[in-house]
DNA sequence: CATATGAATCGAGAAAATACGATATGATGG
DNA sequence: CCATCATATCGTATTTTCTCGATTCATATG
């Protein structure tokens, strides 16, 4: 037998064992469609904070401005895979960089950031 | 050739140019490690919410405690998929959970996750 | 206790993200 | 200009995550 889990028919027969006007229930769940580009702008920030060298890379930009080659040390990684993390921070918005002669120099874009890595500590603290 | 990349060793030499006490800098460089349990903690959190139908359930709990069926309706999605997000939210201490006979109804954690995505929305504001 | 129902778990194929060598780019100093 | 160096980008092999049907589990009800 096949498809017993995908109806979507199962999930509104439950709804209708569940309220008195299913209809009015259903509606307000469908309705619930936060703006595309508001979702697709955090999912952005929060793909970007998901990844450990990523997380490091914070870490350190938190102490001070960094040039690329401090975070190769850093990361203890190559070249190539820093300047991807690299990539991906800020055009997630979170960190800023600036040239100086053959040098990048990164750090952090906003307080923002420090807040949403404190919020996510807290959060898993007392799981 | 190979591996013209990964020398860990070029970066060395990169910081020996920029430093006159380029071992001062490495060794303090070296030392940014912070602690992994507080790294993967984040990083739990943070792959969490990097996920669009992730973030459209919380954007639904935010509205109101749901069971599972109903959220099946918001994401138009079958039962496993919706569940095994669910999971995910859980795991990182985003979501609780309560049973109340048959159903599992579902709420956010703490007023923390209200600013995590209300601080990721802010950033990627002005990208 | 048989059946129905909502939810949780499992497993395997599909899709997405990551790692990193090779190469390209752009600045600097002979 | 030519060589060198710090970065950026590209291509692809590898790893991780996601999806979702099937199955199992738990609760309720006749």
């Amino acid at each position: 037998m096949s498809k017993t889990d995908s109806l979507p028919d199962e999930a509104y027969s439950a709804l209708e064992r569940l309220y008195d006007d299913p209809e009015e229930r259903i509606a307000t769940l469908q309705d619930i469609r936060p703006s595309e580009q508001d979702v697709a702008g955090q999912e952005t920030v929060f793909k970007a904070l998901g990844n450990e060298d990523r997380l490091r890379i914070l870490s350190a930009l938190r102490e001070s401005e960094c040039c690329g080659c401090e975070l190769q040390i850093v990361l203890d990684a190559p070249q190539s895979t820093v300047a991807t993390h690299l990539r991906k921070l800020k055009e997630a918005g979170l960190v800023k960089s600036r040239k100086k002669g053959k040098w990048s120099y990164y750090r952090i874009a906003d307080t923002a950031v420090f807040e949403l890595l404190d919020l996510a500590h807290a959060i898993q603290e007392d799981v």
